[in-house]
DNA sequence: GACCAGGCACATC
DNA sequence: GATGTGCATGGT
């Protein structure tokens, strides 16, 4: 079997064990890149909570975040961990889209996914996932977010090889998967899932959807 | 109490 | 280039 059609089996396997996902969690697309960076090697219920705070003090907005006191900011968000460290990543994201953008989502819509994906990258506290899933999950832009769960599952089967790259493993769905927005949200999101329940450090595989792929 | 979670930057060799 | 470490809360 061809790779593109091993992932796409793989996909429809998913999607008919878990169903559509719904993601991102978030309400609109400035909340969406706020989580991004929030959700960091973090449990999504704490980033909920520090959203949550967001909201209550009304600043889950683009000026609001521009001017809040950065030590006010690390207050709120400490439900979400490191919040020390994610007070500043925030700071550097919002200076960087209100500074460049004014803060306006339809702005950053327009600019090539290339060219913005380098530019998400130059911030500090922007790494490959979080400026994937910005792009992904907040612009519309088609592009395959890779994070752990991906590594863990893909590697576990064989498809991808130990050693690898975060830049190797995203180019290996891209390039064997058509370039659909819509799929790319949904599978990675199926990954998530199927990472979480089946594929955690002990693997559970005895359930897992996927079992029956799985090499000997 | 240990272990984990939808990473990332930076130090050191 | 590769390996190690700090960052931190809350759920299981």
């Amino acid at each position: 079997m061809g790779k593109g059609k091993t992932l796409l089996t793989y996909y429809k396997k998913l999607y008919k064990r878990f169903g559509p996902r719904h993601w991102w969690p978030g309400e609109t697309p400035f909340e969406v890149m706020v989580g991004a960076i929030l959700t960091q090697n973090t449990n999504w219920v704490n980033v909920e909570k520090a959203i949550a705070n967001l909201k209550a003090y009304n600043v889950l907005s683009p000026k609001r975040l521009y001017e809040i006191d950065i030590s006010i900011l690390a207050s709120l968000i400490r439900p979400a961990g490191y919040f020390n460290i994610k007070a500043k990543r925030l700071k550097a994201f919002i200076k960087w889209f209100m500074e460049s953008y004014d803060g306006k989502i339809e702005k950053l819509k327009t600019v090539d996914t290339a060219t913005l994906r380098e530019q998400l990258l130059s911030i500090k506290g922007v790494g490959n996932e979080t400026a994937d899933s910005i792009l992904l999950y907040a612009l519309d832009k088609p592009t395959f977010v890779v994070d752990a769960y991906t590594y863990r599952v893909f590697s576990r089967h064989r498809l991808i090889p130990e050693e690898t790259t975060y830049e190797e493993i995203k180019d290996f769905f891209e390039s064997n998967l058509k370039r659909d927005l819509r799929m790319f949200n949904e599978y990675h999101a199926q990954i998530v899932e199927v990472g979480k329940t089946f594929c955690r450090t002990k693997p559970l595989c005895d359930k897992c959807p996927l079992k029956q792929f799985l090499p000997k």
